[in-house]
DNA sequence: GAAATAGTGTCTATAAGACAGTATAAA
DNA sequence: TTTATACTGTCTTATAGACACTATTTC
């Protein structure tokens, strides 16, 4: 379909329509990004807010993120959102997509649509100094959705869900656990990571033969000089290995039937 | 944080200030929906494609879709193009976000935003009559990919692969497959909407097995009459379980390590 | 040696792959 | 009775859960 002479025929016409062409004509809209970013502080899942300075919701908690600007694209956005947030230069994680968020009444200024992004990173000192991040903490997930948890700003409470759920999930199918951590690891602080992040104990003996069976979740480093202070014997290292998804899959304890929630109509 | 005194105040604020807002302030762009639809024809993974009646990609072919109307969230664009593009009143099949597509030009025209949408729909006779669909056609997935295949619109043939990768995972973990047929099904007719997304075939005793062992996946509903002109055994009807996901899940054969191609940054 | 932490071995249950067989219909 | 289609049984292998055991360090 479609002859070459077409396309080129119509290639000149394209541009003559191109030079004729008003944006004003189509529903225009904001595109923002928020980003649920991760990571485990003291053995429990956290999760990065911002507190509003201004209207609306000012106040109240709200996921980092803004504005995409016109020459970018929403990953790019998201990126630079973050490393503006942390302060650091490139973000020292796993960042994707989540979903898209569009109610058209989500923003009471306007039609605002948010690309929600997911990210894992390690627990690193917060650096602070020249930081958008006056106002950020890290709240621990639970105290985010307990009862007398924070006022969450538009529709973040859903997205914090979300992007949770999607973290859980991750963990499950690919080797992105190792993302939460710094290498060299321990296959100790690997399990931690999947007991905060999915709210369970795992058998450690299970853990350890799961792990090592699966080709390219870890390489073994080998046994280094653990930290001052520390007693027992040392673990030892590992760095991530070169897969990217889990074969088989690491299996979510407790997971019976019901569970997930899908983004169907 | 942020006390019930507190948010009353901003709330009086909040008012104000949106009194004041100039919505002209924020980096402007359009709304999209688009749709990766799939059904099973002649055994074949297939996906509909509308010919481009206009520019830009005059002549090309491009996936359903359009510009998300100001009063109405991106779910119900997509299920109202999907009406519109098939006749039917109401969407007869499963509809689900895919991502989000943002590139600064992936329309020549202006900054466009795709939200894209993956559809698994039964082969239904097409109602033509009333439907936008004068120039919609439905293509085997493998001549659409293929060397000679048409050329497609914006960035959409990468829609078309992550649309399609979606399905193929979703038919791991869920029971999604039985959106792709009428009801009643037999299990032979599920195990070719399998076989035509993963495109492998699949051991037929074992596929069995685990359907039958795999709870809430389908229900029995006995042998009815089979069609006419059919010879041999007649096959017992099912309809879709309740289950939401599947436990264990289905396995997808020769999925051996590398695999998949994730949203990463 | 006691305490603390890391790591191993093994039995059992479940589920998947392979493959050979039986059942029920039309012509 | 042949042919076509639907369905069942069973042996083997891979993986996960449970749990008891050994190893290496500091104090």
């Amino acid at each position: 379909m479609t002859t070459d002479a077409a396309r080129t025929t119509g290639d000149e016409e394209e541009a003559e329509f191109l030079r004729a062409y008003d944006p004003r004509d189509f529903p225009p809209a904001a595109i923002v990004v928020d980003v649920v970013l991760l990571t485990i502080r003291a053995g429990r899942l956290s999760i990065l807010l911002v507190e509003r300075a201004g209207h609306p919701f000012k106040g109240a908690w709200a996921l980092p993120g803004g504005f995409v600007e016109p020459d970018e694209d929403t990953d790019r956005a998201a990126s630079r959102k973050l490393a503006d947030e942390t302060g650091l230069a490139t973000f020292p994680g796993h960042l994707e997509q989540l979903r898209t968020y569009s109610s058209p009444d989500r923003d009471p200024r306007m039609r605002v649509v948010s690309v929600a992004y997911v990210g894992f990173m390690p627990d690193l000192p917060a650096p602070a100094a020249g930081s958008d991040a006056a106002s950020a903490r890290w709240w621990a997930f639970d105290d985010v959705v307990a009862e007398d948890g924070p006022a969450l700003a538009f529709d973040h409470a859903t997205i914090v869900a979300d992007g949770v759920e999607r973290a859980r999930a991750k963990l499950e199918y690919t080797p992105l656990a190792a993302s939460f951590t710094t290498e060299p690891f321990t296959l100790v602080d690997l399990r931690r990571v999947y007991e905060a992040v999915w709210g369970v104990e795992l058998h450690v003996g299970n853990f350890r033969r799961k792990v090592l069976s699966t080709s390219g979740f870890v390489e073994r480093l080998g046994v280094t000089s653990p930290p001052e202070g520390t007693r027992g014997r040392p673990a030892a290292r590992y760095r991530r290995g070169d897969a990217t998804i889990l074969h088989p899959a690491m299996l979510r304890p407790g997971t019976l039937g019901a569970d997930d929630a899908d983004d169907d109509l």
